[in-house]
DNA sequence: TTAGGGTTAG
């Protein structure tokens, strides 16, 4: 005779302790010695019922070695005493020590119960460990307690998560004895994860209407989780609404989240709003709600928002704001966040370091997303992409994206296909065609080749190699092209040299039923550009407004380019006057057009006109405007453009910008300045530039030194042979000119014939 | 006294 002695009477610690044991906070250890001292002093400690309350105190606190050693110190165990420690050990993540216990508690006399059943079936929620479940089910079969309403139930949930067949659920759920709430909410939302929304709007209907079990807010996050439509969300809600549960932290928060999956941010803001209570997980729907719909400012100030009423930032928070930086190019909060990582100790965290590192990277910080990279604690997949991605983004980063796949494949991740289109992006450049070769064999290997993804990304990596039959034939490898498909291998023909046969291929992508979008639009429209096709660019532009994309920046620039360029400077201005909200990238397009016709004032005007409406101008707007001066020979204006640009908007001048100036200065003849300036830039083009100038200007002084330096700089240029030669021809130096000539053949450098047509 | 369902992020 032993245990529970005084199980009848109510200790006055009793009622203490299970208003703990019910409280969702976790419990102090110094809390729980406490009680166990008052225990010990009031001698209670052989009351089981006590001791269980307080073993399984322990536990909840996450003081699992306490709980371990209370539970090697009893005298007397019994069901309740096994059970909690086997959850315990559950709770800290030990299978195997959980199924140890079972079986030692299968040798002693005490039975398991429901609650036991319940508590490892819950273990088995996945299915490599469904042959555990099965196990235990054959167990609670000789126990007879398959048919019990908490046992049973925890039998569906495990059929639900870890079996392969619903019947086997269902089967489960037809036997039960008795059927609660929680019962009913199990089945239905198994059925809303495999997303059949008829069976569970069949289900929701049978609880209510047939058992006249009320749902509660756990019924309706299932219902919202396979809806798929607005509409569905809405009836879901006015159905939410009529049980008044859509008040609900926790509907609220999928309500927030579905809302915004289907586009409508303003019903999101509304439901945000009216919520009284609000945690992390609607905070974090609202901020990752705004991203998902391009409102990566209203994140951020959802995020500040937060921090003003001082709200703890959990991972999840940290992770989705990071994310809307990333997307809106905002620094300085992303640099904020970082602080707050730090502050609430989360700097090495996969989830949001990942997403800092690739902030960073995008601003070129290559360090500090190195440093990230280096400290994050569990480093999954993702992250690893993350970095790859980071170096694929640097000029001439192939090598580095190689280094680091090796070093993920001596680890025990899996690589996925976008670990893979991750390097291909790092592939741009003829020398790195070895390595997206060694890709594209990987790919080959894993079977990924197939995937739309990896097959773009082939497409794209051989055509920035100039590998144009290899580009076409991972196109054809393809085996459901979508419009990114068809725009990579048209985009690959038209950017090199190949225009005519990139509209032939846009001619096959229609017929084959791929609707022209804003990534094809402008890259067949300036093939038309560059073949002068004025007519099939008509067609195209025709296309444009039909679909809608007329205000599309990418499209609307190559169309004003497509009819500068086809020599009709009237359309091109229409088109330019149609744009809503041009942005810099059009008024570039346009000033561009001046450009090529000589229009050097109109030229003038639009950059005034961008001024005006307070865009910056780029080193492209610059490079436009002022080869439209220098090919007038406005030369003051060019060297005023050139100074703006160097003195107000701080861009460093490139090579092609000097060319102009020195080509200003080289057509009004002033030549001793136009070399002067050459000699700050040196490069081949500014050379080029001077030794046209000297030829017009019959300078054979700083025409000698120029072709000299050219002749150096570029050997194989026949250009500089040529200009030579005539200058000295000139001069009447016929030997220094057949000189020239000579070496020009010797080392096999020919002039290119001259070709001109027309479509 | 032990147990079961739900929402968020890269």
């Amino acid at each position: 005779m032993h245990a529970d002695v005084g199980a009848k009477f109510i200790h006055p610690l009793q009622p203490f302790l299970l208003s703990l044991a019910k409280s969702s906070k976790p419990i102090t250890l110094k809390h729980c010695n406490q009680i166990h001292a008052k225990l010990v002093v009031s001698q209670c400690t052989l009351q089981l019922h006590l001791i269980n309350t307080l073993l399984s105190l322990y536990s909840k606190g996450g003081h699992f070695r306490h709980a371990h050693h209370m539970f090697d110190q009893m005298p007397h165990r019994n069901v309740v005493t096994w059970t909690t420690l086997i959850s315990s050990h559950l709770r800290f993540g030990s299978l195997p020590k959980a199924f140890h216990m079972f079986n030692l508690m299968r040798g002693t006399d005490e039975r398991p119960n429901e609650y036991t059943f319940s508590v490892l079936l819950r273990a088995c929620t996945n299915p490599a460990l469904l042959d555990v479940g099965l196990q235990i089910h054959g167990v609670m079969v000789r126990s007879g307690l398959e048919r019990n309403k908490f046992a049973g139930s925890s039998l569906v949930y495990m059929y639900f998560n870890a079996g392969n067949d619903v019947g086997d659920a269902c089967r489960a759920f037809h036997e039960l004895l008795e059927k609660d709430l929680i019962t009913w909410n199990l089945v239905i939302s198994g059925f809303a994860k495999v997303e059949d929304f008829n069976v569970v709007k069949r289900l929701f209907s049978e609880m209510w209407e047939v058992h006249g079990l009320k749902p509660d807010h756990s019924t309706f996050v299932s219902l919202l989780k396979c809806s798929s439509s607005l509409e569905e969300v809405k009836q879901i809600h006015g159905l939410a609404s009529k049980f008044g549960i859509d008040i609900d932290v926790v509907v609220g928060s999928a309500l927030v989240d579905l809302y915004a999956k289907c586009g409508d941010i303003n019903s999101c803001i509304k439901i945000f709003d009216s919520m009284e209570e609000k945690d992390n997980f609607v905070w974090c729907s609202i901020i990752s709600g705004c991203t998902k719909n391009n409102r990566g400012e209203e994140a951020v100030h959802f995020f500040k928002d937060m921090c003003r009423q001082r709200v703890k930032l959990d991972r999840h928070v940290l992770s989705s704001t990071l994310k809307a930086c990333v997307e809106i190019e905002d620094l300085n909060t992303g640099v904020q966040v970082h602080g707050q990582m730090i502050k609430y100790g989360h700097q090495n965290d996969c989830f949001v370091a990942s997403v800092l590192l690739t902030l960073y990277a995008s601003f070129g910080e290559l360090v500090d997303a190195e440093k990230l990279f280096k400290r994050i604690d569990d480093k999954d997949i993702v992250a690893w992409n993350s970095m790859i991605l980071a170096y694929a983004w640097l000029e001439h980063g192939s090598a580095r994206c190689m280094q680091l796949l090796q070093e993920l494949c001596r680890t025990s991740l899996q690589i996925q296909s976008s670990t893979l289109v991750a390097v291909l992006k790092s592939c741009d450049n003829k020398s790195d065609l070895p390595a997206g070769r060694q890709i594209h064999s990987l790919i080959v290997k894993s079977s990924i080749s197939y995937h739309t993804l990896a097959g773009n990304a082939l497409v794209h990596m051989y055509s920035e190699c100039r590998e144009i039959v290899d580009a076409y034939k991972a196109f054809v490898d393809i085996v459901w092209k979508d419009d990114g498909s068809w725009s990579s291998i048209i985009g690959s023909y038209a950017q090199n040299g190949m225009e005519s046969q990139a509209l032939e291929l846009c001619k096959e992508m229609l017929a084959n039923g791929i609707a022209l979008t804003s990534y094809s639009l402008p890259l067949c429209i300036s093939a038309c550009s560059q073949l002068s096709a004025i007519d099939v660019g008509k067609q195209l532009h025709i296309f444009v407004i039909k679909l809608g994309y007329n205000h599309d920046v990418y499209v609307g620039s190559s169309i004003i380019d497509m009819y500068a360029k086809c020599g009709n400077v009237e359309d091109s201005e229409k088109a330019f006057g149609e744009q809503p909200e041009p942005n810099e990238v059009i008024y570039n397009a346009v000033i561009c057009g001046y450009a090529h016709h000589g229009k050097a004032q109109e030229a003038i005007e639009v950059f005034d006109k961008l001024e005006k409406n307070g865009l910056p101008p780029n080193h492209v707007t610059f490079l436009a405007v002022l080869s439209a001066c220098s090919h007038v020979g406005y030369v003051e204006d060019t060297l005023y453009f050139f100074t703006l640009m160097v003195n107000k908007y701080n861009i460093n001048p490139e090579s092609e910008h000097y060319s102009c100036l020195v080509d200003a200065f080289g057509r009004a003849g002033r030549l001793e300045e136009a070399y002067q300036i050459v000699q700050k830039d040196g490069s081949e083009s500014a050379w080029r530039s001077l030794l046209s100038a000297c030829k017009n200007h019959n300078n054979t002084k700083i025409g000698e030194k120029s072709a000299m330096k050219m002749i150096e700089l570029n050997a194989s240029d026949h250009a500089s042979y040529i200009l030579l030669s005539n200058i000295y021809n000139r001069e009447g130096k016929w030997e220094e000119a057949l000189k020239w000539r000579e070496k020009m053949t010797k080392i096999h450098v020919k002039k290119d014939p001259g070709s001109s047509w027309l479509i």
